[in-house]
DNA sequence: ACATTACGCTACTGGTAGTAGCGTAATGGG
DNA sequence: CCCATTACGCTACTACCAGTAGCGTAATGT
């Protein structure tokens, strides 16, 4: 979809908050009432495009370590597309004050990657949540406070850090 | 100042997004114009109602340990009192898509905290600016997800991963 | 009594999410 | 080939909120 790719390459050039819906629609050269039509809110729209964006986990590896350092690192590296860190922070710090955006993050983006991991890891669903929470969490408070993607050694410290506490 | 506590208790009932600033003035009594006389916009009023409200971290215990596992009860303990998860989730989400804002929180909210680690825990600031990013990311995660702050089984997991991480 | 400062109030700007309504182009079946 | 249906573009709106201007008035302190 040509929106998705639109979205993202206005939320990297102008950051969140400039990214209104009017600009994302001049840039995928398509009507305001288009989007709209297709996506509920803004929110939605974005959390569509992450979704899109990100994939699913790829659970590669033998051992219950690799399949864990696998996903820590893909989720980093996904953060750090242009565009796509900004995004995420920026509709998750939406949903926070909007019940339905965050039903929407929930359900549609945060379920199918606890199901894949519940199933990969085997650990029950509060241990999976809390994996998530940390991981994400960290990553995208980085990317708050800073501006900027989380370091190399910062994400594999991180890495260590919840694959000897995840035990 | 009766400001604060307006503020905090208008987030508490109707969320930060319906804290407006109209709806905070009439709450403290107080015209509009008047916060804006204080302060320079609506997020450095919430920066430093939570600085307010949060105070110096408590550092107490002999060990290592103990300190470490104060401050992280101390955070998620604040986080979970009424309004001031909110705001601190608000503000921060705010923050993201606003240099301004992030500069203030950086300096006026997250230095004081940086600055007592280090100095209670002797390490390297990358070491603080993590464990920061830690524990605040993994509370305000949960809190944006679920709307309820965590629980103290998931806390004491999480303080535990630090504590064995940061050795 | 007077000057200064802080405050209240009304009214405004600028910007954004989201909507209504209408005309027009694409599409697909008969 | 025609027609009905559907999707889209466009203009013009509403509602809401952060932040500001300007003016009058009350507090304050000297």
């Amino acid at each position: 979809m040509t929106v998705f790719a639109a979205t993202l390459r206005t939320i990297h050039e102008l950051g969140y908050a400039g990214a209104t819906m009017d600009r994302i629609a001049a840039a995928a050269g398509v009507a305001k009432t288009t989007l709209y039509r297709r996506w509920s809110s803004k929110g939605a729209l974005i959390a569509d495009c992450l979704l899109d964006a990100f994939g699913p986990v790829p659970l590669n590896g033998s051992s219950r370590d690799d399949v864990m350092t696998s996903a820590v690192r893909w989720i980093a590296r996904k953060i750090s597309e242009p565009g796509a860190g900004a995004a995420f922070a920026g509709v998750f710090s939406d949903a926070i004050n909007d019940p339905a955006l965050r039903e929407i993050l929930a359900t549609r983006f945060q379920e199918p990657y606890r199901l894949a991991l519940r199933e990969a890891l085997g650990e029950p669903d509060d241990r999976i949540l809390l994996f998530i929470d940390v991981v994400t969490g960290t990553l995208l408070h980085r990317m708050g406070m800073t501006g900027e993607p989380m370091s190399e050694g910062d994400t594999a410290t991180l890495t260590d850090m919840i694959l000897n506490a995840l035990r």
